[in-house]
DNA sequence: GTCTATATTCTGATAGAC
DNA sequence: GTCTATCAGAATATAGAC
């Protein structure tokens, strides 16, 4: 307690601006935020938000690449592991990415939200996703398919779903809570249940020959 | 083609508003768009903004109501819908939502964003998709499961599923384009594809038993 | 490094002519 | 209904004292 408390207050005042930003930013946008809601929050004076990081917009770009950084981070390591199977991936990457939303329950929507509107801003550091098409992960689950061990599926609808049975519950929280009328405590349970239901959903999927039924 | 350049050409100044508004708030949210932008996007002069529509806030709440209306639209209807069984209320769900988002690519990621910050601010038209967990639907889900057709799965689970598999690969569709290398008409063909897809795939979620196998 | 006061630009809205 | 010109307030950024 005194631990965290003394941290707090050891903070410099360029780490305090970074952390009011970073929450600020993520949950409402760029346009959204002001620069004395920034000051506000870090509990600084307004200058000092120049002094440190010269404008806004500069600030706002530190932010968004290093949560961006946080966001694919990892995911090169865990795609191009030879030492796991396609089983070990998907359970250790769907694990890893709920612990992260859990904690920052705002990025998805964020990281999304960014990339829909400046596609373009990110292709240097979205190497590292965009190396996911050709990651030992991806070599594997094909090599699956062609082996029989998983029907012939698209490379976009298994990452797609992979994906999206992740990420959706976070940025629809206040949808589905409402829909299904649980407490956040209840929602809470549900997201921890989901790190292991997940693996075994993407399985079935995969299992469930769909390309071939649909022709 | 004479038809729909007359139809353009006819469109009333409010319209014109309107239209731009729509498409505008929908791209960037209500803080990043200007009024400006709005008027130069509708060709119309800035002046006129506020003469049909008093002001900025006033045009936003009534785009985000339609946009909203246009999203719950139907949804009463279809999951209430006495004489469908549980797999052609997916099918048609899963079809009209992917054509829905095909036209308006940014309307998930919008709805969402808003629902987001203003929880509340939907309260009353949110009772068409409150009304979802006491719908014809839901009940024959969970009379299924009673039945031994389906195992046990939480009404959670079931929708955060089905809607995730049908909105994320709009909202991160540049990610997913990305990541897969494809082009658009690929990207299209692949959404297509999706209308038959998903409803397999979610009876083969359905059916996996994730619920017991976790415990 | 931090603050107060201020300059500057941007933005929503309106007045008034046509 | 539509336009030009303009206002009032907000928001970013800086100057200069401490």
């Amino acid at each position: 307690m005194a631990k965290q408390l003394k941290k707090k207050i050891d903070q410099t005042t360029e780490e305090k601006i970074k952390i009011a930003a970073r929450k600020l930013f993520t949950r409402k946008g760029f346009a959204a935020v002001k620069t004395r809601d920034i000051a506000e929050e870090a509990g600084i004076n307004l200058a000092l938000l120049n002094y440190y990081f010269r404008s806004k917009e500069k600030l706002f770009k530190l932010i968004m690449e290093e949560s961006f950084l946080q966001f694919v981070k990892g995911i090169a390591e865990q795609f191009n592991d030879e030492n796991t199977n396609i089983d070990e991936k998907i359970e250790k990457l769907v694990e890893s990415y709920i612990d992260l939303f859990s904690q920052y329950p705002d990025l998805p929507l964020f990281i999304l939200s960014e990339l829909r509107e400046h596609p373009d801003a990110f292709s240097s550091r979205l190497d590292a996703v965009t190396g996911i098409s050709r990651s030992v992960f991806v070599k594997q689950i094909r090599e699956a398919m062609k082996n029989g061990v998983y029907p012939e599926m698209h490379t976009f609808h298994f990452l797609a779903n992979m994906m999206s049975l992740i990420v959706f519950p976070f940025i629809g929280s206040p949808m589905l809570m409402k829909i299904t009328d649980i407490s956040v405590k209840q929602y809470q349970e549900m997201i921890q249940e989901r790190k292991k239901m997940i693996p075994i959903w993407i399985k079935a999927m995969l299992k469930s020959n769909a390309y071939k039924l649909i022709k």
